[in-house]
DNA sequence: ACAGTAACCTGTTTGC
DNA sequence: TGCAAACAGGTTACTG
């Protein structure tokens, strides 16, 4: 479900009700996410209070003055602020609880995550590795062109690579390779550097106009006050199978590429 | 070092 | 209608 603008929807959406506050419970109901929440979690979480909710590609890290919940939404995953002693539905596996409200993670597929760490944040091992953000001052197009020598796997593959950038996923990565013109299955070691600059450009509007928009809803995502995102609407390939190019009116290839769904213009892209 | 694939899970859609 | 296969927005770990 979410990429970057999906995750920094999340973000802002819980920040306000969280910064700030206090944590009273810590409510663990399905430990076994894609890792298992650490056992000492709870009590290393409870009566502390938020710092700071940042982002690193899709990663949300909560920060207390005693370390930072390092948390991820994986394929299906999402919050909700709710009433405090609510009924838990199905797939409701944690909840972190501020007096009369809570923080309620859902994820039917359990691909998400919730981890603990004392140190900085950005020197564990799943965030130190990663590239740049997509929407910084080093992700461009001299960086992404020197990232791409060498390298024989496909354009598509090589963006949605999180330790050559963060936060493109499925969708954006056919949605940005359109805007720019570049065939998916091109090697990234054939795009030059005129065109790099095209497609750094190209990443950072289309994830801009996602965050803008709230997010792409294709199914079930959905905003912490239950709100879908409006992106679908802007999409110009993804999910549009046989339907005509915006630019050209060919029809709109759907191909598998890395065992995921790409899309794209025979046409328009090259 | 790199590229390709399987794996982690559940729910929904598609095809026979 | 029923059942099985395919597929879904992510990422790591393994294999070659």
């Amino acid at each position: 479900m979410p990429e970057l603008p999906e995750v920094e929807t999340t973000r802002a959406g819980i920040s306000p009700h969280i910064l700030g506050k206090t944590i009273s419970e810590v409510v663990i109901r399905q430990p076994s996410l894609r890792w298992p929440i650490p056992k000492n979690l709870k009590k290393s979480l409870k009566n502390q209070k938020i710092t700071s909710l940042d982002r690193r590609g899709k990663y949300l890290l909560m920060g207390t003055s005693a370390g930072t919940a390092i948390m991820h939404l994986g394929m299906s995953g999402s919050f909700r602020i709710v009433k405090t002693g609510s009924q838990p539905q199905k797939h409701d596996h944690y909840d972190l609880i501020f007096g009369k409200k809570t923080l309620r993670f859902n994820d039917p597929r359990r691909f998400g995550a919730l981890l603990w760490t004392t140190k900085p944040a950005l020197e564990h091992a799943l965030i130190a590795p990663l590239g740049p953000e997509p929407l910084g001052p080093e992700f461009d197009a001299t960086y992404l062109y020197a990232q791409a020598r060498g390298r024989k796997t496909t354009i598509k593959q090589f963006i949605m690579d999180g330790r050559v950038v963060v936060g493109v996923g499925n969708i954006y990565a056919s949605e940005a390779l359109f805007r720019a013109g570049i065939h998916p299955r091109r090697p990234a070691r054939r795009v030059g550097l005129a065109r790099m600059r095209k497609l750094v450009n190209s990443i950072r509007e289309v994830l801009e106009q996602a965050i803008t928009a709230g997010g792409t809803t294709l199914r079930d995502f959905s905003a912490s006050d239950g709100s879908p995102g409006y992106f679908k609407q802007e999409l110009q390939v993804y999910d549009r199978m046989e339907k005509p190019c915006t630019q050209c009116g060919q029809a709109i290839r759907q191909e598998v590429m890395g065992q995921r769904s790409t899309y794209y213009c025979v046409v328009c892209q090259r």
